[in-house]
DNA sequence: TTGTTTTTGAATAAAATTGATTGATTATGA
DNA sequence: TCATAATCAATCAATTTTATTCAAAAACAA
């Protein structure tokens, strides 16, 4: 076995039983304890791995998803003043749907002791929400990698059951002719849906613009308000404003 | 075991207890007082937990970042053996259904790369199926605070569309007379549900006996083979014996 | 092929962890 | 208050784990 293929298979084991001793990383690789005390101190000062006396774990930076915590990390403070912006504009008493994605998860602070029923398709929302004691239905679906969205067949099934004062939406982009976007289809086709079951509906647009499947094009742009922020381009929001009610937060 | 994890395991036991003996700890650890001592030490050094006499329990600081996914509990070495055992009895391409609970939870590490489909109802469990690349479903429902459970009858009609080569489900007890038993009748409902609608059925049963609904009374307990440790007290398991398959695994 | 470099496995001494023991300290109850 | 029991910290020997060294094996280049 080819030592990158050792150290790989040592990862492999590593992600599936988060720690693991030295005699077991032996058993499973074939290897003499020499060698794997070696891989092991190599994997360490890649940060691969964290050393522990009598084996391995995996290093925190490996362990955490980086996903959803680097996406976060990104326009941090711009999605803050978006979500308390979108936050504002519910009454008690509501029932909102809150679209996956790491800007409709800023809004959850800006939600406890308000009286509100929470309807999401993101996994990642549901115990920040529970924590502050928000009242949360789950609509159900399949489990999407990366963004641990619910979409597909039985997510739209689902939605479909509800209705909603008011539905926030993320996206990737505001295309001047396609209208909203997002990366993955999926995931377009629950905000589509989310759109047309509520009275109210706002997109939470930050201005990275990265998406190219379209969920709602130019022409429906007048159902939903955009909330934005000074750093989207000029033209854009210039561009927008004339089909939709934009609502620009300063950052 | 592994000083870390052993050191992990004390840190669970305090965040389901908040304070934990001695004893308790070299109990459930199954390490010496002396090491524990020494664990405590450490632990407390780190800031991690506060020392008190006779005992430890969580710092203030470890208290106040409630993360839900980590939030496995007490016996969780009992828990990671019969959730291996569990696991070994699926057959590549079968769907499962896992229910919400510290014990499916510990399952995850043992479904990857085995061409499984999960459905679940544990909030907590989809980022860890889908970091594994574990095809995985959620049902839907309403989230139930602590456990991150989706429960209710919207869970229920959701769960009804599926069907289950096996499931899954983690009990609190095994009343001898009520047969399994749960503290949630929300959640026991969505535990007889699956019950009805798996082709065989299992259920994880730590040895730990706090619960008092019944989900399943003892003439259906045949349709589930019990799943449980050594430490399941003797005359439980002979009790049980007679009404059902038991598998015992070893601590 | 030959010579060089890298990787591996075994041996061994150093370091860390563990469990038991001891005596000191602290809590508990009369 | 005192006596008793429990808990604790310190020490030591036994065990386990680790780093280091060295020779053999493998990979590589000329």
């Amino acid at each position: 076995m080819l030592h990158t293929e050792r150290r790989e298979t040592i990862i492999e084991i590593l992600k599936t039983k988060d720690t693991a001793s030295i005699h077991e990383l032996v058993e499973l690789t074939g290897a003499s304890e020499a060698t794997v005390r070696r891989d092991l101190s190599k994997l360490e000062s890649d940060e691969q791995i964290k050393r522990i006396h009598g084996g391995a774990s995996l290093s925190r930076r490996r362990r955490n998803e980086p996903t959803i915590a680097e996406k976060s990390s990104v326009n941090q403070w711009e999605k803050k003043k978006i979500a308390e912006a979108a936050a504002s504009l519910l009454e008690p008493g509501e029932c909102l749907f809150l679209d996956a994605g790491t800007t409709t998860l800023e809004m959850i602070p800006y939600l406890a002791d308000r009286d509100l029923v929470v309807v999401t398709n993101g996994i990642p929302h549901v115990p920040l929400l529970l924590e502050r004691g928000i009242e949360t239905y789950v609509i159900g679906g399949k489990g999407k990698q990366g963004t641990g969205a619910l979409v597909g067949i039985k997510a739209i099934e689902a939605l479909r059951e509800f209705c909603f004062d008011a539905c926030f939406l993320g996206i990737n982009g505001v295309h001047p002719v396609h209208g909203y976007t997002t990366p993955d289809p999926d995931e377009a086709v629950v905000k589509r849906t989310a759109l047309d079951l509520a009275e109210r509906s706002y997109v939470l647009a930050d201005h990275s613009k990265i998406g190219s499947i379209t969920f709602a094009n130019i022409g429906e742009l007048a159902l939903a308000e955009v909330i934005t922020s000074d750093r989207l381009r000029d033209d854009e929001r210039t561009n927008l404003k004339k089909y939709t009610d934009v609502k620009v937060v300063s950052t």
